[in-house]
This record gives C-alpha cells, sequence and structure tokens, in this order.
DNA sequence: CGCGTTCAAAACCGGTCGGTACAGAAGTGA
DNA sequence: TCACTTCTGTACCGACCGGTTTTGAACGCG
C-alpha cells in the first residue's frame, strides 16, 4: 500500500506469500486456518499479514480471487470451447483435474472453504455462494448461445443444463475431498458425458 | 448413563436436545457451532451436556446417527424402489426435498458439516467421509443387484453408476447451500432423469 | 547525513474456545 | 427421616482466537 518506492521495501514476495495462503484456506477452510497456521505457512509474522492484505476478511478474498484466475481459471477457459459438449467436457476435467492435484489439498477451495454459514465465517461464505453462482450464470450464457448457434437444439433449456452441469462439477469437489482419486474422478465424467444428450 | 432409576432424574428431554443440536450443526457446521450456541439450542448447560453426551465429537457422531435416520432416512428409502431408475429418483428427489425443508438449515449436514479438515474437526471430518462413502457403496450394491436381476443392462457398471448418481445427490447439497430453492433442485433431479441412459 | 517510511519481531489485548471442579438442589429407595 | 445418587448452575481453567500496539532496525531519498 502507498507508494512502494518511499520506505523499507517489502522483505517478501507478496504474490508467493498469497499463493501459500490459498493452500491453507484450500485444505482447512475459512475458520480451520487459523491465523498462526496463515503466517507460518506464509513466511512472515501477523503485522506483516495485516500490513499487506488487510485482515483474514481481505485475504481470503484476495485468495479467492486469485484462485478464480490460477487453479480455477480452466472455468473460464472452458467457455471458449468451440460446442457445447465440448465446454462441459472442459469444465468437468478441469474440475476432475484441479481437485485432485498431488501437491494441493484435495477438492475445491471454491466448495469447500466455508460451505455452511456460521458467525465467523458469513463473509467468506456470502463471497463463495456469488462465486459459485457467477460461474453457473456464465455457463447458462454460454448454452444459450450455444442455442443461438443451433448447436443445442431449439427446445434445450440453458438454464436448467447449465445448474445441472454446475452441479456435477460441485459434486465432484465433493466427491474429491471424500478422497477419490483423480481416475475416479474422470470417470465421473465419463458417466456424465456418456449421458450427455439434451 | 448408569442406572436411569436412581439419583435425580434428568431435567431435559435428550432426545430434544439431541434434535436441537443436529440443526446448529447443520446450520454452522462442526466448527462453527460452538458450545455456548449449542448448549443455548439445547436449552441446558455445558455440565449438562457432557455428562449426557461426552464432549463435542462424541454429541456430532450422536448427532449424525439422528440426522442419517431421521432427515436423511431418505436415502435407505430409496434403495427399497423396485427399480434402478425409481432408486435414483428417490434418492435425488429426497435430497432435493430434505436439503430445502423451510424449518430446517439449507443443505445437507454430512456434507457441509465438516468437508475440509482442519485439526479441530478431523474427527467429524472422517465421519463424514466414511459416512458418504458408505451410502455410495450401499448404491453401488444395489445396482449390482438391478444388473443381477435385469432390470439394469447386463454392461452396465454398477460402480460407475453409483459415483455418478451420488456425485449428483452431493451436487445438489451443495447448490442447497448456494442458496437454489426446492422447486430449482426438483428440476436438476428432472434433468438428470431425462439423461439417465445407462 | 538525517528524515520519513516501512519493515519485522514480540508483547499484548479482550474475547472465546472446549472442557472441569465444585457445591448445592432434587430426586430415589430404605 | 435418612443416606445416596445424579442432576443443575456457576465459577473457573489454560489455550488459543483474530487483531492491535509497541519497539527498533532497515531502507530509499533528498
Amino acid at each position: 500500500m502507498g507508494n512502494a518506492t518511499i520506505g523499507r521495501p517489502r522483505g517478501f514476495d507478496a504474490d508467493e506469500a498469497l499463493e501459500r495462503a490459498m493452500h491453507v484456506f484450500w485444505e482447512h477452510g475459512y475458520e480451520g486456518a487459523c491465523l498462526t497456521a496463515l503466517t507460518d505457512a506464509m513466511g512472515i509474522n501477523k503485522t506483516s499479514l495485516y500490513a499487506a492484505f488487510g485482515n483474514k476478511e481481505q485475504l481470503f478474498l484476495k485468495v479467492l480471487d486469485r484462485y478464480a484466475d490460477g487453479p480455477a481459471g480452466y472455468a473460464q477457459r472452458a467457455l471458449e470451447e468451440p460446442t457445447a459438449r465440448a465446454v462441459v467436457e472442459a469444465l468437468l476435467r478441469g474440475a476432475a483435474e484441479t481437485t485432485t492435484r498431488p501437491d494441493s489439498p484435495a477438492g475445491c477451495l471454491g466448495v469447500q472453504a466455508a460451505l455452511p454459514a456460521s458467525d465467523g465465517n458469513r463473509c467468506a461464505h456470502e463471497a463463495l455462494v456469488e462465486w459459485r453462482n457467477t460461474a453457473a450464470v456464465r455457463l447458462e450464457e454460454r448454452f444459450r448461445r450455444a442455442v443461438d448457434e443451433g448447436d443445442l437444439p431449439a427446445d434445450a433449456d440453458p438454464h436448467e443444463l447449465a445448474t445441472y452441469v454446475s452441479t456435477v462439477a460441485q459434486g465432484i469437489a465433493v466427491q474429491a475431498a471424500n478422497g477419490l482419486d483423480r481416475d475416479a474422478l474422470q470417470r465421473i465424467v465419463d458417466t456424465t458425458l456418456r449421458q450427455w444428450a439434451p
């Protein structure tokens, strides 16, 4: 914050610190990630954390942005596939891959970081609900385009299809948290695609 | 605990206290449910809670049993349907209904109470993972029977189908936590069933 | 150089966490 | 009535929570 050229330069890489914080929230959830766990992983102390990121809530929101652009970037890229079917496949395979990376926690940060709402995590919970619902809306818009293009049948319902596919994607995230490995999740995608007949 | 006829009788209904505790865990999750919130809802104080239920972990495990037999009882009953398709429909409609009851928290206790694992909730987390995975195994066994009976085609894969259906059910639980209403979830079930062609 | 700014480490804050110890009240059976 | 058991309420425990303040050193710039 403030002018970057004045004063003592920051002794840590804020970007890498954010990356490490992301992994802590990813693994333990918002409430389960205590400040000491965060600062230990980030390699900084609490004062530096507050100076650089505000507080726990704001840190989490920054982490969520980073997650959306990084590990969850597959969701955006999937929308660029040429056909609705290819969009679905890219989205679900991306979910299966991202939730089972060997050097990242199992599951999806966007799903498991704050699924129930309690007093302490309301801000994170609401941000995540909005994040997930927004992803569904983007998918719906993409399906609507597919209908316009004749890629999907005229009587297909973009909203219903998008909600369904989002549900499978979020279910995959839960299955990853259940310990299913990547192959098992990819077979879920296979099964979903085998039935895909909008 | 101990002889029920000797000593001062318990001043509260343990069964109803358990029911209220279930709602607290359901809404706030395991970590988000602090002892004061639990005792307030249960109408007892901490000493009584510990005497009657052990500790927070054990209370949660008792709550989970109650949840499995109560609100989540639809999962057991669904297995008794005569056809695989009817099983799937009963399971998913039960999930849609149970996660959107007007006088219960949104979502599924079994999914959202402890999805990520942290230091404080490891016991609950593991119990829930096992609970969800066991449900999938039961479903797989049911599908295997359906193959034997000729209800499902001989080349159907009971394991893959059960994993897929479990994934949709768990996805529905997440969508309920996202705030989708009962009708929206039932339309997800409609979409799933429309595509059901094992 | 010295000034201003930002760093980092630690002590510290009130509050709350899950869990207990204790004492008294309330019921039982004899 | 009595001893006995088990209840309840309160006060309390150490540990840790998220967050702040203090302190002093490190640094860029004029």
